[in-house]
DNA sequence: ATGTCCACCTGCTGGC
DNA sequence: TGCCAGCAGGTGGACA
């Protein structure tokens, strides 16, 4: 489920309720995801109030009126539910808040984490300190990536899923983008003309925009205690699709590289 | 430094 | 019907 507009609309439907509230119990109920739980967090979040929520990456911040924001992370089967009629074996942490509503994070394979550090030093949280740009922010463009990418000579699709690169893409977002702006994920990624980068970075805000859309209509699931969210999945073009015709065609074609499976057209993506 | 692979977990699906 | 191999949206550490 979550790359960057899963995070986002996670925080969309996290945001109205918890933004201004009071937590009454913050409670984990195991030890630790792929990291422990940090030992002082329900102290120091209990009782606190939400002051913001927001996004960096694929990671969602909750900020509160103690100068605390607690840092999660969904791994690859996080999600948050709302006020579920009752607690699963995968609930890890439960939050409630002063009107009465309840909510747990859920993670069945528990590669998700939670972290609390001071909201002055989130800049030097580790995962932040060497990431790369928000692709739908300012800092992102051709020239940025231009720049980022010379002399490397690894496949582009890796370099676009190192979050030192750029930070909050995944998978399912790499092979769309790189479908859409007809690169090869295997090219090397400094050899892809100035045109093409343009292109790939217009791809990147273009699908990642378009997931968050999607995404934003599909709240009702979200807020769904035991709901599927319908996500974006429906409008992808080659990821998941090995076999059916890509637009032009020719089939779609998945190739593994370390454990990971790439969708992809070969007359498409040169 | 760069590039590559694998472990960490559980649940679901498709083929036999 | 049941079993089991294969696969899944991420990250970080180990290796050459």
């Amino acid at each position: 489920m979550p790359e960057l507009p899963e995070v986002e609309t996670t925080v969309q439907g996290l945001r109205p309720m918890l933004e201004g509230q009071r937590l009454t119990l913050v409670e984990t109920r195991r030890a630790d995801l792929r990291r422990p739980f940090p030992a002082d967090l329900r102290q120091r979040m209990t009782g606190a109030t939400v002051t913001g929520l927001s996004r960096r990456a694929k990671y969602g911040l909750i900020a509160t009126d103690r100068g605390d924001t607690m840092i999660f992370h969904l791994g690859m089967s996080g999600r948050w539910r709302l006020d579920p009629e009752s607690l699963g074996a995968h609930d890890h942490l439960l939050v409630e808040t002063a009107p009465g509503h309840r909510l747990t994070l859920n993670d069945p394979r528990r590669f998700g984490s939670v972290d609390l550090v001071e909201t002055a030093a989130l800049a030097a949280y580790p995962p932040f300190a060497a990431m790369g740009p928000e692709p739908l922010g300012a800092g992102f463009d051709a020239a940025y990536l231009a720049a980022a990418l010379a002399g490397r000579a690894a496949p582009i699709k890796a370099m676009l899923l190192d979050q030192r690169i750029v930070a909050g893409l995944g998978n399912i977002y790499v092979c769309e983008a790189l479908h859409m702006a007809g690169i090869a994920p295997t090219r090397a990624a400094g050899r892809i003309a100035r045109p093409r980068l343009v292109a790939l970075v217009a791809a990147i805000r273009e699908v990642l925009a378009a997931a968050i859309v999607a995404g934003g209509s599909t709240l009702r699931d979200y807020a769904r205690p035991d709901g599927e969210l319908g996500y974006f999945s429906k409008q992808w073009r080659v990821y998941g699709r090995e076999g059916e015709a890509c637009a032009c065609g020719a089939p779609v074609l998945r190739r593994v590289d370390s454990g990971r499976s790439t969708f992809h057209c070969a007359v498409c993506q040169r």
